[in-house]
DNA sequence: GTGAAAGCGCTAACAA
DNA sequence: TTGTTAGCGCTTTCAC
């Protein structure tokens, strides 16, 4: 038997030399027909097919990156896959993104900017086509890596001047008013808030939307009762207790994400209050598991699918259209509130255990 | 000005050629002091790392690939990303693999066969070098996919007779008899299961050593109290409604796991049954959340870092050392029983609200 | 419409 | 120890 031979049932993968022998045409003709070129006669196309089927071929996308120069990669960092947002965020990217052809390399970075550098780094190595910063912050040092190479990028509430770049504005204004209309109208002059880390855009974003709604809805600023957390269960648990410490206490509480929120739920039960009788409670974000909360929470919805959407088409158009002079740039995304059960009129007991 | 200079100027990446030109040495010996080859010289691998910094050159993964075979990329496939287990199982799984110089690919199939089989499609021809298939059943299909072509894949409670493939075996009984335990030292006899649905290993398996665990606990098992739900909060309350329209009742109920178990905090509550007063509840998984529940939630853990370590270790021998006879193709991740707020004594009312 | 051939950026075999 | 060179599997001119 020849070697050639022995070697080939020796269990190499079939490539596209081993496709255009078997349909009897050139490697060109392969490539066109797999990549659908109009130029390819539907007699040639239909024994490539054939052929392609009968060896099982795939193709192997790193040659085909090599020499195009496009990976159909497109990279999403997200601040921390741990809160229930960003899988669900992530689960909506990657639908989008494999329906329309690309595949997607995820990374979390802890809010650690050494480990988004690392991330944005080793996406830079595999010549992603664009990356989704959904950090909410932190992220400008990385920016120039990226943007220096000319890697489109889309980032949340943040605008970076570079061409390349896209952004897409969170509308939390909507909903954090609709938010501080509903207890106001329940009867709740008192309000806490409970930030999001300042090194974060979105809390920031936050924090001043529930000031300017504070306001809008002539209530009372109380400093003391704005307290910077960190989006989690455990940072919401002590907002809470600090919060329970001072002189006086807000009759309903308004937190920067849902994490925080549920966190004072528990951190409210186990200090003996009821929820929503003696204190009211409102989230952000939305997360699945809100409805499942006890009290359910009452909330105000960030749709991870707008955002994914938002992202995908502007990180899409930046890589297959560059040049495009009249490209979108700028997404909105809205908000909206959700009524559920941890808010309710207020009551004589406040904070008070 | 030449044009040469011109196009570089332009904004074209430096390649392993621009290197060795500034290092002035050959491209060979640049792709040695990259990749660590002890065969080069330390004058030399200076003027090379120097040559790297000062152009900010960063390798091409895609020709690393092409030409070695190897992607350094691992695909870890999940049942479900929005179940908070597998986050916290990505997460871990991706620090494991990036420390050790691998990107990963994330999919999440949703239970779906046609999704899991797209995604190993695609895994395939990313030329990752292994899989974890963590969607603990279903997985049979697509196992002939990957291991046809020779990619080393783990899977979780499952067996494969194929050196390419390894398997990590869940010990549920340990943790599962301890919750028993638990519950009979509390003074409880009557136990409802909410199993998770039965097109997965891990649900079948976990259901059995319930039933075991019961048997060796000397207690009476109620086949009526066992039912299979769908490991989502959803379920957990549809279980529970399905449990109370019972003529006779659980005193407690363990479930399949956490997010089951959290429905039915869920539905108690919305029923006016007290936890753990009038019932005792009991997960498994122990995802971060367990902790915050109301009240927190009694459950079995189930390490992600152990399994991610596991997964790991099993993927990156079988790729870098694919030849070694002894090499271990069986991994073992134990379970146990942590005690929280959701289990205490039965009282006399049972389920009645 | 189709094919031949020139690389994409890198590793590895072989020479020196 | 270092350099030269032949591809890895594919896309994309450029001829025909």
């Amino acid at each position: 038997m020849p070697r050639k031979s022995a070697r080939k049932t020796a269990g190499k993968l079939p490539d596209i030399r081993a496709v255009a022998a078997v349909a009897k045409v050139s490697i060109a003709t392969v490539s066109r027909t797999i990549n659908g070129s109009s130029l390819v006669s539907e007699r040639l196309s239909k024994r490539v097919w054939q052929a392609i089927k009968q060896l099982n071929y795939l193709p192997n996308t790193h040659a085909r990156t090599l020499v195009s120069g496009r990976s159909r990669l497109l990279g999403i960092i997200v601040e921390n896959i741990t809160n229930p947002f960003f899988p669900e965020l992530i689960q909506s990217f990657e639908e989008i993104a494999v329906a329309g052809g690309y595949e997607i390399l995820v990374s979390s970075t802890n809010s650690d900017p050494g480990v988004l550098a690392a991330c944005a780094r080793r996406m830079l190595e595999r010549k992603v086509d664009g990356v989704a910063v959904m950090t909410f912050g932190e992220e400008e040092p990385v920016l120039d890596q990226l943007v220096h190479r000319g890697v489109p990028i889309v980032l949340a509430e943040f605008k970076l001047d570079d061409p390349k770049a896209s952004t897409i504005l969170l509308d939390y204004s909507t909903g954090i008013h609709a938010a501080i209309r509903h207890l106001a109208d329940l009867g709740h002059r008192d309000l806490g808030f409970l930030a999001g880390p300042y090194s974060l855009h979105s809390a920031i974003t936050r924090e001043n939307d529930f000031r300017a709604a504070i306001e809008a809805a002539g209530l009372p600023i109380q400093k003391k009762w704005i307290i910077e957390c960190d989006h989690t269960l455990k940072g919401g648990v002590a907002g809470f207790e600090q919060l329970r410490k001072l002189a006086t206490h807000p009759t309903a509480i308004v937190c920067s994400n849902d994490m925080t929120a549920i966190g004072v739920l528990r951190a409210a039960y186990m200090a003996g209050l009821r929820v929503p009788q003696d204190l009211s409670v409102i989230g952000l974000d939305d997360v699945d598991f809100a409805e499942y909360t006890l009290p359910p929470l009452t909330t105000i919805r960030l749709s991870r699918t707008d955002l994914a959407h938002a992202a995908f088409e502007a990180l899409r158009t930046q890589a297959e259209d560059p040049d495009n002079p009249k490209m979108q740039r700028e997404f909105l995304v809205s908000t909206s509130l959700v009524v559920r059960g941890s808010t309710a009129p207020p009551a004589a007991v406040h904070l008070k255990g």
